[in-house]
DNA sequence: ACAATAGTTAGATGATTGGCTAAACATCTA
DNA sequence: TAGATGTTTAGCCAATCATCTAACTATTGT
């Protein structure tokens, strides 16, 4: 838990998340968003990745990076918790809507 | 509150942070509870205090510090938002009664 | 097979960090 | 005023960090 927050101190990284919250995306498109070489990019992916925020997938030459909300999730509540400030996660539309699927739309 | 961010990404402030928790305590008793010389310490209550986390508090020759709760609360609710993680801070039994105090117990 | 493209690895560098000891500062007590 | 006590400042060091360029690997397209 200790290196998410770690994952955390730095303001790249920070909005990596966030530019990956809208949607999954290659190292290349989140690379393109900074000022800072494609190798420096890769070493905060690098650290995210270890952190356990984000997976990856290889889709050809490219990696496409996904946020594991749930985990920063699950940092940010536990972190609290432990600090006696008891948060809840509100449900979100989105969530209400995996939860239960009307008709199709499966994925 | 990037500061915030920085100053929680060592376990040594997130510790100190949690014993504030309970109750103020001076530089001693805080430094008490770690292995590291007191101007190490002192060090991580510079880093707080700059982040705005804890507040101090001059007693004859000893320095209360204080956590200042609200600034985690607001970091930690205003990341969560930043990443679309609708949080939100569940009412303690403490905050209750401070917004209606039946009837002694002033402070 | 060759060149272009997408990312990562290697290796270097300057800045920051967390730690130390020793010294200074501030306050209390005798 | 002279200790004793609590904390911070000064100065140092080793480790880590964010960054760079150059080189490498892997994949795609011609």
């Amino acid at each position: 838990m200790g290196n998410v927050f770690k994952a955390l101190s730095d303001p790249t990284r920070r909005r990596v998340l966030q530019l990956l919250r809208a949607q999954p995306m290659t190292a290349g498109e989140l690379s393109a968003q900074f000022e800072v070489s494609k190798p420096t990019m890769s070493a905060h992916f690098t650290v995210l990745r270890e952190a356990g925020l984000v997976d990856t997938e290889k889709h050809g030459r490219q990696v496409l990076y996904r946020l594991k909300m749930s985990v920063l999730e699950e940092a940010l509540l536990g972190f609290a918790h432990a600090l006696g400030l008891e948060m809840t996660l509100e449900p979100t539309e989105a969530t209400a809507e995996e939860i239960a699927p009307s008709k199709g739309k499966s994925s």
